[in-house]
DNA sequence: TATAATTATGCAACAATGTTGCAATAAATA
DNA sequence: TATTTATTGCAACATTGTTGCATAATTATA
């Protein structure tokens, strides 16, 4: 499991690992709490600056909705390192009962077109009921 | 100007008018700090209830992008009071140059399924570049 | 228009979230 | 193993957001 941190050119450390594991012992994007609290005792900065790194070499991506809600989720192997973006070719899907927010694939990205608009990543989040919460 | 409150039940206050006047004075979606300029003298907790409010009312929306992007514009007319959910036929476009957050119309929201899960919203959010911002 | 009911405001106090600098420490490289 | 380079942990600070409560203003009612 190391060699998630070494293929996206993060050095190993306790901490990291620890992190990592978190990440790997739930199902879906998970918040900054949830990480907090499965770590047990830590340092608070260095948590963010682990975040930031992860974020930063395509190891995590960063999934924001309205009302402050902020989770964390791996990337896909293919992930881009450093300042290339992350693209991914899936949706956020976010559960109004269990709170989830799943990272779900879909067969292909909508194409839009603005004329005389640049696009270069288009993020799609969807509210809804998920799968476990349909009566 | 007052009948834009009136019309989605919000009370007419004085500060509630200058909040309006900030977002009539801009032309695309604003941040906090733009609205905090803007006002010059005021209390920000009573501008942070004010947000809510008008969101809460349907008058505005707000628009979260990765990286601590937030930022608020107006809704239409038609758009929903209380918790009916704001429904857009629009994307938000972050241009990575100017910084700016449009509210683009589109034709028609792409159509998603998703076996088990029902579709209650969906948020569209494209980053790139923007009309002004060509070369 | 005067009165009552309802909601908004402003202030204090607090909570949560995020950032920077720096010395000590640990990881990777040679 | 020695050197280079990046990470950690701590303090201090900054930003963002919430709650309670007394006072003030707005709206509804008579
Ligand atoms: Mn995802
Ligand atoms: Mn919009
Ligand atoms: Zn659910
Ligand atoms: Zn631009």
């Amino acid at each position: 499991m190391e060699n998630l941190l070494k293929n996206k050119n993060i050095r190993v450390t306790p901490f990291r690992m620890d992190v990592l594991r978190v990440f790997n012992s739930f199902e879906n994007a998970i918040s900054l709490s949830q990480i907090e609290e499965k770590l047990g005792s830590f340092d608070r900065i260095t948590l963010y600056r682990t975040l930031k790194s992860f974020q930063e070499n395509g190891l995590i991506h960063e999934i924001v909705m309205p009302g402050d809600i902020k989770k964390y989720a791996m990337c896909e192997e293919k992930c881009g390192h450093k300042e290339h973006n992350h693209q991914h070719e899936h949706i956020h899907f976010h559960c109004k009962k269990c709170s989830e927010v799943y990272c779900l694939d879909i067969p292909a990205l909508p194409n839009f077109h603005f004329t005389n608009y640049t696009i270069e990543n288009v993020e799609i989040q969807v509210k809804g009921i998920c799968e476990k919460c349909q009566k």
